[in-house]
RNA sequence: CGCGGGAUGGAGCAGUCCGGUAGCUCGUCAGGCUCAUAACCUGAAGGUCGUUGGUUCAAAUCCAACUCCCGCAACCA
């Protein structure tokens, strides 16, 4: 039985159209979700959009139209780009559906039973842009004597009643889960949550009043719920909670939350402790990614430098592009990107490495043994290549993956791909040919041999290429699965004994082209 | 005393948690090969790992202090 496994990402707020950032986070996840599933788990995957709160609400004011309106546009534009970059997502979730609602409806009814909930009168300076209170203590004098939030926000004093989650009664086990290891990663993350909750955790006011663009609240119909409880219930949502589903038998913990590091605090301190008042299990594992910087600056529009994730994938390709993320930035860390980048990267190891290999290998079998397979004997240096390889694709880089450090694993698996071209020279079939042809064909078999690990193990990464390519060297779909890479070479005496034949090969990963500097005016 | 991240050969980074010959890619220079996507392979030059002090037989890595850079208003992972 396939040992279940459940990724999500955060959904994204959809106030504005995708950037790079929302891209990226929804690559590293597909990558995780490919991954195990070519580890022969049975996996789910959930991304979507939260479309809930007061920025959504008055964004579609501003343009003079329903905040579902503005909403299904703009989802429209998530969806798409998931869909454009090839996010294998099991379930996009948008958190105005039905089912949501009665999921968020749900779940807060467990935690008022619970007796965590209490109705209170909120006063306090509210900063609208942060959705959150502040305190008297923390504000800052801004300029004409308007008082600011931490972030420099503006705030206004605000009254209104509200719903109170009793926080502060779920520091401790919080403490506890937080310095569980693995639980919040990278650890540098984990230390900042640790210092908040030991400063002491106030309960939080969780329901608005002043706006109805959210969920009801069950029982007390002006109220609406503070989006981040209905956001963060979408992961129990997807799986048909409240429901006593077999996707909730099954998947519920959550083996991953993918997030950005800005988020943290909400999915390690908020979620679980809705989810312990709720009684029911917390997440395994929740990660903080960095963010991707454009030549080390944050996009943003006033700068003028927002890149669309989808004119990139246009431009460069979506593996090329998958591939350089995953393996251009530790993942954790922030990260910088920029064309040059993009095309020095892909054409390095894509094209002049990965891709070139199996290009001059393939058009050699081709040329000189017309395509056609056979037994062979391997010699000592064939043997330890191909144990390399091994090692690379089927330790190395899974062993890695599995921690999340998809460079890492990356730069073993491209590191045995340039022990396989220094093979090549060293083993010059083309010189092979005329003193050796026997030997000669060894040599490109066991090549043959390599490129069909390598390909198999980079699937998650840059899926459509490596696919084309076992297609090309004839894998048959069910037989590229990471458990496929021990089968002691089962496949290839059958390709030997079906008659596989190797055609003219078309390159995989062409080299790229710096697109024409666009140089800044003054 | 706001919070956090960073400072490692020309550029970009890994290594720092768990001290022990400083590693990778790009770039540069020299050479090899010609099967292949003007691709591939080999070798070389180039770093007192931000500063100062401490712990240690030994510090990029641990401790203390300091300097500089970048995020933390909006759009925004």
């Amino acid at each position: 039985m396939a040992e279940p496994y459940y990724i999500t990402t955060a959904i994204n707020y959809p106030n504005g159209r995708p950037h790079i950032g929302h891209a990226y986070e929804g690559i590293a996840a597909d990558v995780i979700a490919r991954f195990q599933r070519l580890r022969g788990r049975e996996v789910r995957f959930q991304t979507g959009t939260d479309e809930h709160g007061l920025k959504m609400a008055r964004k579609a004011e501003e343009q003079g139209r329903t905040p579902r309106e503005l909403a299904d546009e703009m989802a429209g534009y998530f969806r798409q780009m998931d869909e454009k970059l090839n996010i294998s997502f099991d379930r996009f979730i948008r958190t105005v559906e039905p089912d949501h609602h009665r999921a968020s409806q749900a779940i807060w009814q467990r935690i008022e039973e619970a007796g965590d909930l209490y109705l209170d009168r909120y006063e306090g300076w509210y900063s609208v842009r942060d959705e959150a209170y502040y305190d008297e203590s923390e504000l800052k004098e801004g300029e004409g004597g308007h008082k600011l939030s931490p972030q420099d926000t503006p705030v206004e004093w605000t009254v209104e009643e509200s719903w109170f989650f009793r926080l502060s009664k779920y520091q401790e086990r919080l403490l506890a889960l937080l310095k569980t290891p693995g639980f919040l990663e990278p650890v540098s993350r984990r230390n900042e949550m640790i210092a908040f909750v030991e400063q002491g955790l106030r309960d939080l006011s969780i329901s608005r009043t002043s706006f109805d663009w959210g969920v009801k609240v069950p029982n007390s119909d002006n109220h609406v719920m503070y989006v981040w409880v209905d956001a963060l219930t979408n992961y129990l949502t997807g799986l048909g909670y409240p429901d006593e589903t077999d996707n909730m038998a099954k998947f519920w913990p959550a083996d991953l939350h993918l997030i950005g590091k800005d988020i943290v605090r909400f999915h390690t301190i908020y979620w679980p402790a809705f989810l312990m008042s709720a009684g029911l299990p917390v997440p395994k594992k929740v990660f903080g990614h960095g963010f991707l910087l454009n030549k080390g600056q944050k996009e943003s529009k006033s700068l003028g430098n927002v890149t669309d994730p989808l004119e990139l994938a246009e431009r460069f390709g979506v593996d090329p592009l998958r591939y350089f993320l995953m393996r251009e930035v530790a993942f954790g860390q922030d990260g910088s990107y920029s064309p040059e980048a993009i095309v020095t990267r892909a054409n390095a190891e894509l094209a002049n490495s990965f891709g070139n290999l199996a290009q001059r290998t393939l058009s050699m079998i081709a040329k000189n043994m017309d395509g056609k397979l056979e037994a062979f004997e391997r010699s000592e240096a064939d043997k330890a290549l191909l144990a390399q390889v091994h090692d690379a694709c089927f330790e190395d880089l899974p062993n890695e993956f599995e921690k999340l450090a998809f460079s890492a694993g990356i730069e073993a698996w491209i590191k045995v791909v340039y022990a396989c071209n220094q093979y090549v020279d060293e083993q010059a079939p083309w010189t092979l040919k005329k003193t050796d042809p026997e030997r000669m064909r060894a040599v490109l078999q066991t090549l043959f041999i390599a490129i069909r690990d390598l390909a198999i193990a980079i699937q998650p990464v840059v899926p459509t290429k490596a696919g084309a390519l076992l297609d090309q060297i004839g894998i048959p779909v069910e037989a590229r699965d990471y458990s496929d890479l021990d089968d002691d070479d089962a496949w290839f005496d059958r390709h030997v004994r079906t008659g596989f034949n190797v055609g003219k090969p078309t390159p995989i990963f062409p080299r790229l082209e710096l697109p024409e500097t666009v140089e800044e005016g003054g």
